[in-house]
DNA sequence: ATGAAAGTGTACTAAATCAGTCCTGTATTG
DNA sequence: CAATACAGGACTGATTTAGTACACTTTCAT
């Protein structure tokens, strides 16, 4: 359905690991890349994304290491998946020359496009870092139309 | 932030076209092509996959071609961007291979991959295909956490 | 001061995926 | 039965992604 890429998974699991520690303790990359089973390089080259992208912050030297942000429940999905992915959006109108489709109205795609982003991105900015280290459930609610919709619950139930 | 591949863009752009005619209409491959400014060969390709997902009718030979499988309303995004972006949902785990995440507790990685995956389809799920052929506006409206949430308001208002 | 530890930035290569095309076959109509 | 149009699959080139390597900077401890 969406397709995450497998280095956007792998951020996914440090941020998760990370977030399952008091948020200023520091980890090393070389640290993370053991506990995570991941390879130390590329565990590397995602920490430095997810800091440019002001997901994490850094120390450096000996003692130095890496550490969130901010708190896992000020973290979300859209950040980290959009900081890793890139802002890459959707694909580029089929012609970013104009006057090629020259259907009578038809061709809202561009209004379109932005559209489904910003309904995916609404739904993923919902989804906090610290929902992916508790369990969870989802739960609907009706929107306004009156279809169900999924909706993330903690179990700790912050309904109102 | 999602990347929709450029076939998937394109079947959107060719399903929008069809919805904007009588659902019966009958469009041969060859029409939509040129209607469309696509490629014949790369229509004809996608009004395959689009045909055996079930969201689309054809009827060979001479006078033949393809016509929409239900209504515009009936047919969701979700349906079409799954259709055309494959059945791949998330990266594998990094591991299929069970006991390499050794962490104590953690990696609810495929649980929560399955989750991000709910959450976004949910999302989609609520976009019709007939809002894409007509104005739209995107209003929110709160979920049960208290934030707010994109949502699909048609011109006509069919709040609730 | 100095050296080891640890982050920072960039560039490059190999592999996987995707877009696009073509060809052969089958059904339907007149 | 011939023309039209869909059906299915195989193949290729290009793009993207994953993964790696290396040269550099900062900090801490001795």
């Amino acid at each position: 359905m969406i397709r995450l890429g497998k280095l956007t998974d792998y951020g996914l699991v440090l941020m998760s690991h990370m977030a399952g520690q008091s948020q200023a303790e520091l980890h090393t990359v070389r640290d993370l890349a053991i506990q995570c089973r991941l390879p130390l390089p590329t565990v590397s080259k995602l920490l430095k994304i997810l800091l440019r992208n002001g997901l994490l912050a850094s120390h450096r030297g000996t003692k130095g290491g890496y550490s969130l942000a901010r708190e896992p429940q000020q973290i979300s999905l859209a950040e980290i998946i959009s900081a890793l992915e890139g802002p890459l959006a959707l694909t580029q109108c089929s012609s970013d020359v104009v006057g090629l489709c020259d259907l009578e109205s038809s061709c809202h795609i561009k209004d379109n496009q932005r559209l489904i982003n910003q309904v995916v991105r609404g739904a993923l900015e919902n989804v906090m870092l610290s929902d992916l280290i508790r369990p969870m459930q989802l739960t609907t609610i009706r929107n306004n139309r009156g279809n169900l919709v999924p909706a993330i619950g903690g179990v700790s139930g912050r309904m109102q």
